[in-house]
DNA sequence: TGTACATCAGTGAACGCGCGTTCACTGATGTAC
DNA sequence: TGTACATCAGTGAACGCGCGTTCACTGATGTAC
């Protein structure tokens, strides 16, 4: 059954990427390595080839995902990104959206190193939304992170409360609509 | 062993408000019902006497704290509930904290009686901060109910993603601190 | 008021189950000659 | 290039453990007479 060298990478790669996925969607706690390994299409047994340990996997699933966000957002209008953010099909769909709105709370709880891996990935974005190419000193360097911070807080906030009421919640849309509504009018001050 | 049913009473709320405690600190999934019953002083097997399953005292614990966030808030001076709770103790202190930053992330991965406790508590929250004895016409009060929608998802956000952050991480007290500047800045607009 | 008995809150052992982790095994890959 | 052998990614059974839930039992409470 031995697989060749870079066939084995890939598969370690497409672990990584499947359990950021389920994490996202079920929760750090939420899932076992059976179900993590069968996500990816391989048997449990072959797990501890590639991990140290299921903590070992989050802090890896989360580097990945949390990366890929801030990868993402460069160069992005800002107004479609908090219309895309704060949209139902993002509510709907947690396995493929934001990792911090997913899986801070679940973070908190876990080892020193699963967190460590969290303020990296909230601080990589803030540096990449804060070296935007426009030119500033540093207190208004300072001003601009400090917005970031602020709008990341309410944009992940508003996905939590809306994702904790029933499906078809009325309060949920509420929350949604009414956060799109002030963060889009705070872009414009 | 049988116990007076005045006493039975007792101990059944003294399990929901401890229940609520340990939920807030370690989670839903995070501990499990002989804990549950051991924190109150009892051992596991008396724990159906009382409720119907696990997921019926997530409910109860979560409708027993969000409904006396609601009543604690009442009359407060909003600049020192927004000084509290962006402090480093409700940070470092979910247990006694915020049902909301605690447990919605949970509740979003839990059955949908759980979520509609959840709906249920934000909603009174927010109709107490909205009836808070001023007079306005009805396009007022949704103007003063959306905002108070957005403040909760901002206090909820930083919390949360604080929360997520290693012990003596600089960039969590800086989410906090940052967040509870604009959202006092915010009262005087 | 006193006695006999039913009730039922709380105990602790037990249930099947899924968890994270370990391990002997397989067999294609990669290497040495 | 061909052959013999070591490597090791992946398999599937097994480990001890804690989970939610069930149950026979205990004995003080509450009730009927």
């Amino acid at each position: 059954m031995k697989v060749s060298k870079a066939q084995s990478q890939a598969n370690r790669a497409h672990i990584v990427e499947t359990a950021s996925e389920v994490f996202r969607e079920r929760g750090f706690d939420g899932v076992g390595l059976a179900d993590l390994m069968g996500a990816a299409g391989f048997t449990h047994g072959g797990f501890y080839k590639h991990f140290g340990s299921k903590a070992d996997l989050m802090a890896e699933a989360a580097e990945c995902s949390l990366s890929e966000m801030a990868d993402k957002v460069v160069g992005v209008d800002p107004a479609s990104f908090i219309n895309e953010y704060l949209s139902r099909e993002h509510r709907d769909n947690p396995a493929a959206g934001c990792t911090m709105a997913a899986l801070c709370t679940d973070a908190s709880r876990q080892p020193e190193a699963v967190k460590q891996v969290f303020a990296d990935g909230i601080e990589r974005l803030l540096e990449t939304l804060t070296n935007d190419g426009v030119e500033r000193d540093a207190a208004a360097q300072r001003v601009v992170r400090a917005g970031r911070i602020d709008a990341i807080a309410h944009l992940v906030g508003a996905i939590i409360l809306s994702r904790a009421c029933p499906d078809d919640s009325p309060l949920s849309d509420e929350v949604l609509d009414v956060c799109r509504t002030s963060a889009l009018a705070r872009l414009g001050v």
